[in-house]
RNA sequence: GCGCUCGUAGCUCAGCUGGAUAGAGUGUUGGAUUCCGGUUCCAAAGGUCGGAGGUUCGAAUCCUCUCGAGCGCACCA
């Protein structure tokens, strides 16, 4: 519809003497209905051009666009208004064929093409096996996911992948956490001490590391080594590593499983030192004279960058520094091949991927495919009151325990439902409540009050005719529904470019309001056959409309709750 | 001190590429229901869009300054 006003806007223009070099049309939907259902805003944009008063031009245009004419099955009327805005009602007959259109494509409806043939790489959660997965990562291992779905649903071919490092300092403290556990199953007289902070200590065997970690599933983890029978030779700390690395991360595989999220590939960050990679990068920066030594360590000239300070590379144990792995990983995905490049991280790293991608880009790689998404934190809210959340203490809440508490749909849901660049407060007792207050809720009724009406009309032998008249939809409330309806496409659309998930929990919530007001005003079982049909129909396409935006947002639309 | 993000109704937040009278939910107050699912609906009250300048035909939106909040500024990741 935009694209035809589009191609007949410009042609007016054209006979009027043209338009600037690159102007480009704005079209918006007004708030107003009054207002019509498509504006342009060109009259007044192009009023110093022109050289008259911007409603002199809207007129100009609106006798042109009536002279070519319009067609009339898809443009019922023009207008002009307000300070030069040229109004367009959209005809009837058009949204009847808008409504047959979602009808046909059934399960496909709001797919489009504009990612055909593009790939797209989503590197998300990312955490090293050291723990499970807690409220924190909830909110990026949602995010990554959906915007990897409404990638998929514009046309991408999308990979899901999780970075992650078993060779650092955390994974070695780890491997002494479950060994000091260990030890304690196999001599239950071991001394213990008290670690923690001031007025919440926890009493652990003696050789537990200072900074180790206290989760009791460090003790699960021990004690079914301990009791596999298997010999351990305490030296091995690696052994306990691995015990526990693969624990958890079969743990973490559950939970996202358990969210709806599957991984199409595991990146260890070590295979980039195996390959020789990370050494090879250094090299090239040197080249540029973009690194140097200094005190035994390797520095990134990051003020060629635009920074305060150089940073380092390597430090002077000989160990990298996380940027060169992340360099070396972000030129392996670019190597790849990858139209499109996305991280999710968690605003504690804003200031340092700049780094990264300067780098990336230094060395000459095509740095404009990386693109970050930020997402700031995640506060609990219980009673009212925010719930403290630490690692090293007891006190934080893993997302199996979030999700136990509220279900999988509420949990990602109230993940999605605000911008990402924007602080979340999750509030459970409201994510818990089963009730209108609880936006999900509201989403999921909808749809299953449509099913129960699509099931009632069965019933009664009131069977959906795939031939009824849908031009009998004249009641305001219905073609108002159908235009809703219609915009999806481009909403998922519009929220994948910007990488904006909430952008589409908002507009279903319009569609629910859509329906709602639809259902309120027309009643559909009861009323003669054919206006009966047309409305089924209609009532069909809303729970299409519902069920597939739900899913791009990986949420379920029961039939029944 | 420097960098990034945010500041919109009592509360939680939308607000698209600058566009017409700044919107939802929740809460408050009042109302509706023999009816396809009341887990519903309708209405009212509630605003200096943190503040001050600037750009523009037009600013919550862009720019500058300023105040406030969060996060980050390691030879941690």
């Amino acid at each position: 519809m935009q694209s035809y006003l589009n191609d007949q806007i410009t042609t007016v223009l054209a006979g009027m003497g043209g338009t600037p070099p690159g102007f480009e049309l704005e079209f918006q939907q007004p708030g107003n209905p009054d207002h019509g259902d498509l504006a342009c805003n060109v009259a007044m944009q192009l009023a110093r051009h022109f050289r008259k008063s911007p409603r002199q031009i809207a007129e100009d245009i609106k006798a042109g666009l009536e002279a070519l004419p319009l067609d009339a099955s898809k443009i019922e009327s023009v207008e002009v208004a307000g300070p030069g805005f040229l109004n367009f009602k959209i005809s009837s007959s058009h949204l009847f064929d808008a409504l047959q259109v979602i009808l046909d494509a059934e399960n496909a409806y709001g797919r489009t093409q504009s990612g055909e043939g593009k790939s797209a790489l989503v590197e998300f959660v990312s955490a090293n096996p050291t723990g499970p997965l807690t409220v924190g990562h909830g909110r990026n291992a949602v995010l990554g996911d959906t915007i990897a779905r409404m990638l998929e649903w514009t046309g991408y071919d999308v990979q899901r992948e999780y970075y992650f490092n078993d060779a650092g300092r955390q994974m070695r403290v780890l491997g002494e956490s479950v060994r000091a556990r260990y030890m304690a199953f196999q001599d239950p007289a071991i001394p213990m001490k008290m670690i923690g902070d001031e007025g919440d200590q926890v009493s652990v065997p003696e050789p537990f590391p200072e900074d180790g970690y206290l989760g009791e599933y460090i003790a699960d983890i021990a004690g079914e080594l301990f009791n596999s029978g298997e010999k351990v030779d305490l030296a091995d700390v690696d052994r306990f590593k691995r015990a526990a690395e693969e624990k958890i991360f079969a743990e973490i595989g559950a939970t996202l499983e358990r969210m709806g999220i599957n991984m199409d590939s595991y990146f260890n960050e070590r295979s980039l030192y195996d390959s020789g990679q990370i050494w090879a990068i250094i090299d090239r920066f040197k080249a540029l004279d973009l690194a140097y030594d200094k005190e035994g360590a390797v520095w990134l000239r990051t003020t060629a960058f635009g920074k305060e300070q150089d940073t380092v590379l390597v430090k002077s144990t000989g160990e990298p520094t996380y940027r060169l792995p992340d360099i070396g990983y972000h030129i392996d995905k670019l190597d790849r091949g990858y139209s499109k490049i996305v991280d999710v991280f968690g605003a504690d790293h804003i200031a340092t991927f700049p780094d990264v991608v300067e780098g990336v880009r230094a060395l000459g790689h095509d740095a404009d495919r990386i693109e970050v998404v930020i997402y700031q934190f995640v506060t609990l809210v219980r009673s009212g009151a925010p719930v403290k959340m630490s690692t090293r203490k007891a006190t934080y809440v893993t997302l199996d325990e979030l999700m136990d508490e509220v279900g999988e749909d509420v949990t990602r849901f109230f993940f999605l439902m605000r911008s990402p660049n924007t602080h979340l407060e999750f509030d459970l007792d409201l994510a818990k409540e089963a009730s209108d207050t609880n936006p999900v809720f509201y989403l999921q009724y909808a749809h299953a009050r449509i099913q129960s009406i699509l099931r009632k009309a069965a019933e009664i032998d009131m069977e959906v005719v795939s031939d009824a008249d849908l031009s009998l939809l004249v009641h305001e409330t219905e073609t108002g529904l159908i235009k809703t309806l219609m915009a999806l496409p481009e909403q998922i659309e519009r929220a994948a470019e910007l990488r904006e998930p909430h952008r589409l929990a908002n507009f279903l919530r319009e569609v629910a309001v859509a329906f709602t007001q639809f259902y309120g005003n027309c009643r559909i079982i009861g009323e003669p056959i054919g206006i009966a049909s047309a409305r089924l129909r209609l009532a069909t396409a809303t729970a299409l409309v519902l069920k597939n935006g739900l899913a791009v947002l990986g949420i379920s639309a029961p039939d029944r709750m």
